[in-house]
RNA sequence: UGGCUUAUGGUGUAAUGGUAACACAGCGGUUUUUGGUGCCGUUAUUCAAGGUUCGAGUCCUUGUAAGCCAACCA
């Protein structure tokens, strides 16, 4: 008989109280419908997986569902590659949405309800050139000016409109506008441009428009079009909210409600598409999946879990304060997760050779090693112990401080999962380096069977030389070197780190040539890592996903 | 000379008028065939000034600071 598992009392955040108050009362029949609204114009970062599971994660909450609609209002900057690699990560993350819906779906809805909004005195055809329009606007602390073609007849606007939809125009020389108020102290409600003229052929309607709405006009309308009940969405659009709720009340159509919460921002990145469109577009990067992208196909190549990801998410919290949050705790979940699952390998990065003096030559002694000390069900895999090994040149010195647990001579080490040495002996080239230790091994120490009753502090990795497999390592440093590059002085690139990418050769056990682009790896000592899709026949590639935790290192400092 | 939003440890997030808590980071210890993991402990917080109240992080007033708003982008 199991415990029933005690519902833990988490805490709801903001928007969870607002739904879990309408689904109390009644609002909407109790009923919950969210939606994700991606533009496809980029790739997804680690900022929608905060909406997206906020999204979804409130639905599921209250036993409501989630749209994912694509806000294609835009054609010039659209394209259905994005689409596919935003269906792509969504799904990865572990989403599943009810429909996948298109705002492009509702343009000839929007269209009547921008007849409607003509007809009933609230829009009109504005002739006046953008730099006019911007000028009449006013500013922030000073209303703006009526435009000279703001009271045209119902009967005039409706005629122009018509004209615009069907390309009498140049792209430009009419824009539609609501009929709002030039002197609100609100920017957006000052007669907002609700359609424009863009003769670019759109990526699921073809080149049937030439006129698109503006997101202003889409979204609210889209949302209720679907009878959205919460739309979630970031701060910035708080002064939207206004424009929002006033289409839906004069067009009398199904009321969806915003809210708004603060986005995420991390440190030592950027999380905004057009600056990482830029890192793609002038090569700083090798794509919008290169591992050192905050996207989420990026971090995917470069190891993170979508349990990872998601577990973050929950932890960092939804709030309406701006915050900046430390990118170690991102890979804190990263380390939590992958601890659990890795298999540990071992890979020498700086090799050092030792020979075994008193192990023969030619021999091969298997030594079977755990492959997850986290996981008694992970079973074991077989290293081959030879007369030559390499371990890390920094497990050795020649005269090591106190508490150096590793290689000097004199001291002793196990090798794990295999045997205890002792360092008797090391050689130096003319330029005094250490090229070469000389060992030998405690017969009756080999793991699992130790009968030497030696007790050693340290323990190393290590692979045959015989058998070691060349590989290639990428390491990955931050991409930029300040803490919050968008809101320095000067440009974000200006703040790029040239040295985010360090490419090294190492030598791997042979059980790393069954690796797989779905496998997590922990290179003992070293940190997680996972192949990457660059890999072929003659050369292994793995990605570093995060640096294990090193106290040693950090103590040393 | 505007409007809107927000202010809680180093970073985030809770506390819904009644003992300021949780996670990460930091620090110390312990376990360990990874100087990893685990476990234990610990440092540190209510923007300011007034007011209401038996009692204020929470309510009121006035400040201060930060973010957003003047794209035919979303």
């Amino acid at each position: 008989m199991e415990a029933a598992p005690k519902e833990k009392e988490k805490n709801l955040n903001f928007i969870e109280e607002i739904i879990e108050e309408d689904v109390k009362t009644g609002k909407n029949n109790s009923r919950v419908l969210t939606r994700f609204p991606p533009e496809p114009n980029g790739y997804l970062h680690i900022g929608h997986a905060k909406s997206i599971c906020l999204n979804f994660g409130v639905a599921q909450r209250f036993g409501g569902q989630t749209n994912l609609r694509f806000d294609d209002t835009n054609p010039v900057t659209e394209d259905t590659e994005y689409v596919e690699s935003i269906k792509e990560d969504i799904k990865w993350l572990g989403f599943n949405w009810a429909e996948e819906l298109y705002a492009s779906d509702y343009f000839d809805t929007l269209y009547n309800y921008a007849e409607l909004l003509i007809s009933k005195g609230l829009a009109y055809v504005e002739e006046s050139s953008s730099e006019e329009i911007a000028k009449m606007k006013g500013t922030p602390t000073q209303a703006g000016v009526d435009s000279p073609f703001r009271n045209r007849s119902a009967e005039e606007n409706l005629n122009l409109f018509r004209k615009m939809r069907n390309s009498e125009f140049d792209e430009g020389a009419m824009v539609l506008r609501a009929k709002i108020d030039m002197a609100s102290p609100n920017m957006l409600m000052r007669d907002p441009l609700i359609y424009r003229i863009k003769k670019a052929h759109h990526h699921r309607t073809g080149d049937k428009w030439c006129i698109y709405p503006m997101y202003d006009f889409a979204h609210g309308q889209s949302d209720s079009i679907e009878n959205i009940t919460h739309s979630v969405c970031t701060l910035e659009f708080v002064p939207h909210r206004e424009v929002y709720d006033w289409f839906i009340d004069k067009l009398e159509i199904f009321p969806s409600k915003q809210y708004e919460f603060a986005r995420l921002n991390l440190t030592y990145t950027v999380m905004s598409k057009r600056k990482l469109l830029q890192l793609v577009n002038d090569n700083y990067v090798s794509g919008w999946d290169d591992p050192r992208m905050p996207t989420i196909s990026g971090m995917r190549r470069r190891g993170y879990t979508a349990k990872a990801i998601r577990d973050f998410c929950d932890r960092i919290g939804v709030a309406k304060r701006e915050n900046l949050i430390d990118v170690g705790l991102l890979e804190f979940f990263v380390r939590d997760h992958l601890n659990k699952i890795a298999d540990r390998m071992m890979v020498v990065t700086d090799p050092l050779k030792v020979t075994i003096t008193n192990f023969p030559e030619g021999k091969t002694e298997i030594c079977s090693v755990e492959n997850n000390p986290e996981n008694p069900e992970g079973g074991h895999r077989e290293m081959p112990f030879t007369h030559e090994i390499y371990i890390e040149s920094e497990d050795f010195m020649e005269e090591p401080p106190k508490k150096f647990f590793r290689l000097a001579p004199g001291q002793m080490v196990r090798l794990k999962g295999a045997f205890i040495i002792q360092c008797d002996d090391f050689v130096k080239d003319e330029a005094g380096n250490i090229v070469e230790l000389k060992c030998s091994y405690i017969e009756n120490s080999k793991s699992g069977q130790d009968e030497s009753g030696l007790k050693v502090k340290g323990v190393l990795h290590w692979v045959s030389i015989a058998d070691a497999v060349p590989v290639e390592l990428r390491i990955y440093d931050r991409l930029f070197k300040a803490e919050n590059p968008a809101s320095e002085e000067g440009e974000f690139m200006e703040y790029i780190n040239e040295n985010s990418l360090n490419i090294i050769s190492a030598f791997a056990e042979p059980a790393l040539k069954a690796a797989t682009l779905d496998g997590k790896y922990q290179f003992i000592r070293k940190g997680y890592y996972v192949l990457d899709k660059d890999s072929n026949g003659n050369q292994l590639i793995f990605n570093q996903t995060v640096g294990l935790k090193d106290n040693w290192a950090k103590a040393s400092n």
